[in-house]
DNA sequence: CCTACCGATCGGTAGG
DNA sequence: CCTACCGATCGGTAGG
């Protein structure tokens, strides 16, 4: 396993996703990868900074490759819904909401890029829905993905996913109910 | 003001709410309510102990003096739902889903406290939900909340109160559809 | 990329 | 209810 600079985003990503911002801990994350410490420190400056890092890799992740909204807008919305929602299935948490409840103005840098993360998410969806002519995308966009992050909460507290699989298939459906208007 | 194990409480309860599980520390709390750490230690037997107390105060008052659903179980539960509203708007984050995410297995008494917290939030939800006739209360329920917490998000990170809004107003409306079914 | 260290702070306790 | 302390761990750095 070498020890890139992906790979130690991933593996930060990770302890931020399960631990948040004050719980993940740079000699956690050294020992995760195989360095010391100290070497974390040649990459990149502080903890703060590994956050930018860490949510611009999973935007990119989160959009890479999605059907071409003009082409077929349905299909990209559900494809990026159900996207999300599986990450959500797989890793039972979102890392976004933990340091988005985790980072106080103390880390101010940290603090712009969550949310920069999440405005960047809800315009990539309100932008496929502006495409089918959805009536106020920014509000749909964004309760959408309140609901998809609200459902990780019971998936969190009692391993129950049914909420999630629900707030995934009523997104969805925004796409298959009559073109035009709502 | 005097210090009150209520006050120690509702103290604790602010930090967890801001600063998360792991961010709240037994010297801010003392600091915060005129103590000195170790005198913490002659009421709370350990810094977990506090978080059973905080939810179940939360829960308390959340729940307290409701109108009784067999009465009008509509006013119930938009009183219900509008409180827990509120209670996000005013605080702008909500201290059980930091610390759903804040806690872990290292923490197994608070860990359990923050689901039976949840799932006694939800199970009084659903039961005005059956009074009311109203189609699978107990998902209804789920989803109302999760979409409550979730617009937390968007007040934490752009400080926009709109989702939230919209989730009080949507949860609100299950109540003013036809009576039975749906 | 390492060893070795810094000051600060953590939860918690001894002892009065 | 306090002073004073415990060992552990934090983010980060010096110096090679």
């Amino acid at each position: 396993m070498k020890t890139t600079l992906r790979n130690i985003v991933t593996d930060a990503r990770e302890l931020f996703r399960e631990h948040g911002y004050d719980g993940a801990s740079m000699q956690d994350l050294a020992t995760r990868v195989g360095l010391k410490k100290a070497s974390l420190y040649t990459r990149f400056p502080s903890k703060e900074s590994l956050v930018p890092e860490v949510l611009s890799l999973t935007l990119e992740e989160t959009v890479e490759g999605l059907p071409d909204p003009q082409e077929d807008w349905r299909l990209a919305w559900q494809t990026l819904v159900r996207r999300i929602a599986k990450t959500f299935e797989t890793r039972k948490r979102c890392v976004g909401l933990h340091l988005a409840y985790g980072v106080t103005s103390a880390t101010p840098v940290a603090q712009a890029a969550v949310s920069q993360f999440f405005d960047a998410l809800r315009e990539k969806m309100a932008r496929i829905l502006r495409v089918g002519g959805i009536h106020d995308p920014d509000a749909v966009a964004a309760d959408t993905l309140a609901q998809l992050e609200g459902a990780t909460l019971w998936i969190i507290t009692s391993g129950d996913m049914t909420s999630l699989h629900r707030a995934s298939a009523n997104a969805c459906q925004i796409a298959t109910r009559s073109e035009g208007k709502r």
